[in-house]
RNA sequence: GCCGAGGUGGCAGAAUGGUUAAUGCGACGGACUGCAGAUCCGUUUCCUGGGGGUUCGAUUCCCUCCCUCGGCUCCA
């Protein structure tokens, strides 16, 4: 059985292909670590880890890269409210982030390298996309212009809206510093600054540049498989693309997931609009099991209006069903449910997320598995039976993150 | 302006041509309890945005209209 996925880039449904006899290359776009992470980030991660669950219980070695964006004009700009310096406050919140997802349940990325442990390869990519003769200097920053390409090249979709960005007269949202499509390679800037000695002087490189260097240096470009939340389709995603087409010729990745928003008060949740529930908000209110939960019921397609009544509702169907599986498991004289209720439960969870990660099936699937333990729990699960029903809950457990028992 | 998602019972949310349209929440009744909560049992007539079309048959496919929502500097 193959693992399906839907593609941004191609808009199509279609199977994850690898390089044959490697392990599969994951490159997901970590956070700028300037405040604490959010329910957003959660969710994003959460389906990446369901990911990369999933290839490990098919017995698919899977290489996790994360970045880590340790300096950006964000962190200078708190730090310099906090009194501290960008690298003191990066690690603060890098510390936190990663307390955040060990809360969770997310398997740690492989490899979590910082962007300013990566200053000379993003350099070296700089001084590449130098020699296209497609860089130019425009104020204090230079710029990357890609090549006209066929549209469906890299993200229609997108590639559309960056259009519109400048040849709309009138559109509503404000102007790019830069042209359609172009991207920052180098901006000059001097301590405290972060900053760095770089083809064009002193100053610091552009934030694409950083996961080009990284998923080259630890995965190959292309990867197996890249994405983030929907919002990096443009432009990072698609900046990161144009280096490689340029660099490479290839698109940076085989395959693009891209995950839906969750929105606050009918809005997006981000960092710059301030309507953020964090992850600890999160967790103060319901469990990790829950916060999994209720996080997974819609699909990754499917944005999420957040609301907290709904994790408490999640949460104590995830303790509902936990309970009921573990007065099941205690098993007596057998009851008319055996380990084959495991094993169907096993199965069908399998072929939801195999079926681009059908977790909106798999959930309810769960509460359905535990209502019907729970009419029929005793006299619990014949004691022949016990090993089999507890094999195929952990299979079910180790896909989701998901405690049942 | 451009791109996208969606309209199913009080709410959330399944069912991608086929019996009485899942399930959960809520509500109501009951058991238990000194009361409440938790838990368990039962009940919940009434729901597929409007209009066409395809079909023996449509929530499901096609057309059209209406409505709602999201995104488009940075951002998971």
């Amino acid at each position: 059985m193959s693992f399906r996925l839907f593609d941004t880039l191609t808009g199509r449904l279609g199977p994850i292909r690898r390089r044959a006899g490697r392990p599969l290359g994951m490159y997901v776009c970590g956070p700028t670590v300037y405040a604490p992470a959010h329910v957003g980030h959660a969710r994003t991660y959460l389906y990446f880890d369901v990911v990369r669950r999933t290839f490990q219980a098919e017995g698919i070695p899977v290489r996790h890269v994360m970045n880590i964006t340790d300096f950006e004009e964000k962190i200078d700009r708190r730090a310099a409210a906090l009194g501290l310096t960008w690298r003191a406050l990066a690690r603060r919140e890098e510390a936190g982030f990663f307390r955040d997802l060990d809360a969770l349940g997310l398997l740690r990325p492989n490899t979590a390298p910082r962007a300013s442990d990566f200053i000379p390869r993003m350099v070296r990519v700089a001084a590449r996309l130098e020699r296209t003769g497609r860089v130019h200097r425009s104020g204090d920053a230079w710029y990357y212009r890609p090549p006209e390409r066929p549209r469906e090249a890299n993200f229609p979709v997108s590639t559309e809206l960056a259009r519109h960005a400048v040849l709309e007269p009138g559109h509503p949202f404000p102007e790019s510093e830069a042209t359609a499509g172009e991207f920052m390679v180098w901006q000059e800037q001097e301590p405290p600054l972060p900053s760095w000695n770089g083809p064009w002087g002193r100053g610091m490189p552009g934030w694409h540049l950083e996961c080009y260097a990284m998923a080259g240096e630890y995965l190959g470009i292309p990867v197996d498989l890249h994405g983030g939340g929907l919002d990096l389709i443009y432009p990072h995603h698609h900046a990161e693309n144009e280096i490689a087409l340029a660099l490479n010729g290839t698109a940076f990745s085989r395959h693009f997931l891209h995950t839906a928003f969750v929105l606050q008060n009918g809005a997006k949740m981000s960092k710059s609009t301030g309507n953020l529930v964090s992850i600890r908000d999160a967790l103060a209110e319901g469990s990790a099991g829950g916060l999994r939960w209720y996080l997974l019921r819609p699909r990754f397609t499917e944005r999420l209006s957040w609301s907290f009544s709904e994790l408490a509702e999640a949460t104590a169907e995830q303790r509902r069903v936990q309970a009921a599986v573990r007065r099941w498991l205690e098993g007596g004289a057998g009851g008319p449910i055996g380990a084959s209720a495991a094993e169907s439960l096993r199965r069908e969870v399998r072929a939801d997320l195999l079926d681009n990660l059908g977790t909106d099936r798999t959930i309810p699937r769960l509460r359905e598995f535990g209502a019907r333990l729970e009419w029929a729990s005793h006299p619990g699960i014949a004691r022949g039976d016990r090993p089999a029903a507890v094999r195929a809950l952990r299979e079910v457990e180790d896909r989701l993150g998901i405690p049942l028992r």
